[in-house]
DNA sequence: CGGGTTTGACCCGCGC
DNA sequence: GCGCGGGTCAAACCCG
């Protein structure tokens, strides 16, 4: 029963893409703030915020929300369940939805996917995904809305304390790309 | 051969 | 307590 209907191609982590998205931003940028006021213009990219859930508004769901600022102590959630201290520290998530074709954006860093379920009242699964940068623990799921299959929400966990492993140019070429893309 | 993906099992929190 | 659902592990598998 784990036939998912349509499977996007999977094949590699970074796909090209054939539709604009936000897909090279890199991940402190989302740490920042509004970054997005800048973006938002040609792509349905919009900040969800930091829910434990991801549920997403029905619409086209601009949920620009605040960004929460306490990062601080987000290394590691590595205690023990017999620890009385504070239980379950959950780190602070931040998700935004992207209208792409593939599944999987390239945000400059590299993943390994560690695991895939199904998701309640979802016909597509949610991916899981880890840095597999020695020592960050940056985690990531993507999941695509059963609502709208065009939409892709991008979970982050975490921040990343390196720097992205991709040259991935400056700014500059990130809005040229854009430019690209919107010309469609 | 090494690194990434697949996939079922396992774990754990939570609601009933 | 139990079952369900989300999250993770890890062994097998795949691919360059």
């Amino acid at each position: 029963m784990e036939n998912y209907p349509l499977r996007f191609p999977s094949q590699q982590p970074s796909a090209s893409f054939s539709t604009p998205c936000l897909s090279l931003l890199p991940a402190d940028m989302i740490g920042g703030t509004q970054v997005f006021d800048t973006l938002q213009g040609g792509n349905s990219a919009g900040f969800l915020g930091l829910k434990d859930e991801v549920e997403v508004p029905t619409s086209q769901g601009y949920g620009a929300y605040q960004l929460m600022e306490s990062f601080a102590g987000s290394r590691e959630n590595e205690e023990k369940p017999s620890k009385k201290k504070e239980k379950k520290v959950r780190k602070p998530r931040y998700a935004f939805q992207t209208r792409s074709q593939v599944d999987v954006l390239d945000d400059g860093y590299r993943w390994r996917k560690y695991g895939q379920k199904a998701v309640k009242n979802n016909r597509f699964p949610r991916s899981y995904y880890k840095c597999t940068h020695q020592g960050c623990s940056v985690k990531k799921q993507v999941q695509r809305l059963s609502r709208d299959e065009d939409i892709v929400v991008t979970t982050y966990e975490g921040v990343h304390t390196h720097p992205t492993e991709k040259p991935h140019d400056n700014f500059q070429d990130i809005l040229n790309q854009m430019q690209i893309y919107s010309n469609f």
